[in-house]
DNA sequence: GCCAACGTTGGC
DNA sequence: GCCAACGTTGGC
């Protein structure tokens, strides 16, 4: 079992519209970076844990906790002439992007990207360091430990 | 909206 | 296969 932290804009996909999705279940497609495709495809299991952060927005930070519910498929998306994620390179013999799907576990109380910064248990977190621009980043379980002990409420 | 950091593209 | 130019990300 793994863990994960997963970045969305919530003008795209906040934790409230997951919430109210069928299932409250979301195909994570659009992902267009090799390294956080590879990591769905190649890593990720059903129930691995998700961090589901909101990113790009007035108020980023960890939003919510949710799960992995599907193994990688190839993302629709790629395919669709009208979508803004459309890849002319990839067809469906040989797929390019991939994605899982992710189901809500529970929205929390926002965990700010400063309330992150202020503990030294997650001082090495990924998706902390300078520079760090990949929307999925594995998580240590040791971080995500600390995580849901300290930082979750009921 | 600024801009540092990083990934991708494409000419050579 | 180098690397300059360009596009994107995302905190601030």
């Amino acid at each position: 079992m793994r863990y994960w932290l997963m970045k969305s804009e919530p003008g795209d996909c906040s934790i409230d519209d997951l919430a109210s999705f069928p299932g409250q279940t979301v195909a994570w497609y659009g992902v267009r970076n090799y390294q956080a495709r590879n990591f769905m495809r190649d890593q990720m299991r059903i129930g691995d844990g998700v961090l589901f952060y909101h990113s790009n927005c007035k108020e980023p930070g960890i939003a919510g906790i949710a799960r992995v519910s599907s193994t990688a498929y190839p993302d629709a998306t790629q395919f669709d002439k009208l979508s803004k994620y459309f890849d002319v390179k990839a067809t469906p013999e040989t797929p390019r992007w991939f994605n899982v799907d992710v189901q809500l576990v529970k929205k929390i109380a926002l965990i700010s990207i400063e309330e992150l910064r202020r503990h030294p248990a997650l001082e090495r977190m990924r998706t902390l360091q300078r520079g760090n621009r990949l929307s999925i980043t594995p998580v240590d379980p040791a971080e995500w430990n600390f995580i849901l002990q300290n930082l979750v409420g009921d």
